[in-house]
DNA sequence: TTGTACGCGTTATCAG
DNA sequence: CTGATAACGCGTACAA
């Protein structure tokens, strides 16, 4: 690319010859100086109006150390979730007077570090990452060039050994794992994902569900964290423990197969809670595809609320992410524009129409069982058993 | 926001320091200068690799006068279409070394003017507009300031008339005005609407409809040209008129209820043709709730092939828009990369499930009907009658 | 209240 | 092959 040479845009110096004052005082004019009297002043912006003039942010930036710029990285923006989080980002961030650099890792972290190289190239005040693989390195690369960042969401890889424990009723030393993947630091704006599913299964077992499923997303953070939400509140209802279907990969197409095989070994009614609202779309389509009616065979809850979870068919039960609120608060904080503390984001559950009160009509085995009784119910298969796509369905 | 003086990074003037050369000769170096020993690159890449020296964008955009940053224009990122269309933006620009400066409309013209401001202050080498309202502003301030932009999808705000007479059957002068608004200019990137709606149209005629129905989005450009490829195929196939729906408000809820008037007035098999995907899926969604199955009792289809498409139940039959190539068209066009000149750019058709072939097993009252028997068929309304719900449906 | 002059970090020109 | 030096456009101490 040889970026042709344009010719240069109007410059201080021929606004100041307009006005007949000097470059400085148009300058401080411009700038709105009280110093400058109202004659000049006027003349000034009267001439920088009717040349066009835009002041040259990278001369200013060289000159104020300040860009203005604030560097956003995502995995991409082609999704539902991540495009209504940047929405909220540039909204605020232009309110304050910033502008908005793109970049997406597309899920590669090599990508992210080259983002954050132009970042640091372009002098960006200051840095969001939105749910990045390798956030360990983002941080390090932009602390030690002292940019203020913020993580959104971080959404790190995790061990399958850590889903496994947490899938499995095993408890020993758990709450301390849990506990060092959940910290909330002084630069991060999270939703409480265990919250969020706690709030989403919750309802559930208020409809009066005893038979449940969890759906794992890709193997990282913030799914180990919506499990082990819904784990506890089954736990606290007498429930536990329940199957939980991990897809072996991180695709939405296997984990509606992976669905789709569990249902072949299920008997309704079922409660489905969903990593999110797309593994939840997919998964209403396995049971569709089952044979199984929404909501009244099973229900199947979502987390997320994107904008399409109102208008499926059936619309879709969530617990809604305050997206404009993350995006914002996010924004303000790596402006220092508020207190820089961390924040842990409450979702709200929606009630729409892929969920319902567990009904026994069908041949369910047992509806009223208390926790002994019933937890063994639905998957027949067994532990660490891998299916036929290769998702695993632990039951404990 | 008072922007924190930070202390500056690593410079040029450091780099060549240590590796004990003048200051111009570490740029040469690091430019890759072929007019430098090999040892003094290597001393100069390995001081700035040391200090992990960032050129500073800023100072090399005054010097050189290009900025290496494309400022992308775009309603919102939070909706699918859109936001896959700036992934695929940015995707292509980073290959081609450049960054993306982001900036939304919120669909508001006063936005836009601040956006292309911004960009003008940012000296962006070029301007890619993603379906402004107001793009002739746009171009004209980019174009005075000698900014290479590229429009995508040029989605501008039509007269409530010309809806109007493509919907009824009127035909003088139609060509002559539809001319005028469908020019790809050199500095257009077009999906090809007309012929993307005729392809999703000649899809359901070939599966045996006789009954259609075209749902509108708002009142621009592209929603027009959609409805004339309806219209032309339909009339080829000797099937015209058919109703068509125009929503009031340009609201997916006010879109899903007109849709749901509409159907009150009518009988399968119908052959529904959506304006976009949301629209469809919005149909659908009335559909269902009206009683009526999809794909046996009504068939639809939709437009843009956004990735939840795949994932609605039933899935969603579409003419997919080659989002990605758009996207590095724009931008290859806008760098010149390529040739300058208008590309419009065809859809492709996807057959999923909510499209199947016309049963007349429902009491339709007519199916093998001709033209002039068929087409007064479904809606009852009477021509720009107005439903309860402000839609209007026009039959003629 | 206004003007002068310097420097922010680079690249490019011109010598050597 | 390399070095000194002049811009690029702006903001701001310092002087007037």
């Amino acid at each position: 690319m040889p970026p042709q040479r344009r010719p240069a845009l109007v410059t201080l110096r021929e606004v100041a010859a307009r006005s007949g004052v000097s470059i400085a005082t148009a300058s401080r004019a411009l700038a709105g100086d009280t110093a400058i009297s109202e004659p000049t002043r006027l003349r000034v912006a009267e001439a920088a109006q009717h040349l066009s003039y835009r002041p040259n942010a990278g001369a200013r930036s060289l000159r104020t150390r300040s860009s203005m710029l604030i560097g956003v990285l995502v995995p991409t923006s082609g999704d539902g979730y991540y495009g209504e989080v940047v929405a909220a980002i540039e909204h605020r961030s232009r309110q304050l007077g910033y502008q908005v650099l793109l970049a997406m890792s597309h899920f590669e972290t090599e990508r992210e570090h080259e983002a954050l190289e132009t970042f640091l190239s372009q002098r960006v005040d200051a840095v969001i990452s939105v749910s990045p693989i390798g956030p360990e390195d983002a941080m390090g690369i932009s602390s030690a060039a002292m940019l203020t960042s913020v993580i959104i969401n971080w959404d790190v890889a995790v061990r399958q050994r850590l889903v496994d424990r947490v899938a499995s009723g095993a408890d020993r030393g758990l709450a301390t794992s849990v506990a060092q993947l959940a910290p909330v630091g002084p630069n991060h704006v999270r939703f409480d994902d265990t919250a969020g599913a706690a709030t989403a299964t919750r309802h559930l077992v208020q409809s009066g569900h005893r038979q449940f499923v969890f759906v794992c997303g890709a193997v990282t953070r913030s799914s180990v964290l919506r499990l082990l939400g819904f784990r506890q509140t089954l736990s606290a209802a007498g429930l536990w423990p329940q199957p939980v279907i991990q897809p072996a990969e991180a695709t939405l197409a296997a984990r509606q197969q992976a669905v789709a095989d569990f249902l072949r070994t299920a008997r309704p009614p079922l409660a489905v809670v969903a990593y999110d609202d797309l593994t939840a779309i997919a998964a209403i389509r396995a049971a569709h595809e089952a044979g199984w009616s929404v909501p009244s065979d099973v229900s199947v809850v979502g987390i997320d609320d994107i904008e399409l979870a109102q208008y499926t068919w059936p619309s879709l039960t969530t617990v809604a992410q305050p997206k404009a609120e993350i995006g914002a608060l996010a924004v303000e904080a790596v402006l220092g524009a508020r207190r820089r503390a961390g924040q842990l984001l409450e979702g709200t559950l929606i009630k729409r129409e892929s969920t319902a009160e567990a009904t026994s009509t069908a041949t369910s085995t047992k509806s009223t069982s208390t926790k002994s009784a019933g937890t063994k119910t639905g998957a027949s298969t067994k532990a660490g058993a891998r299916s036929t796509t290769g998702a695993r369905t632990r039951v404990r």
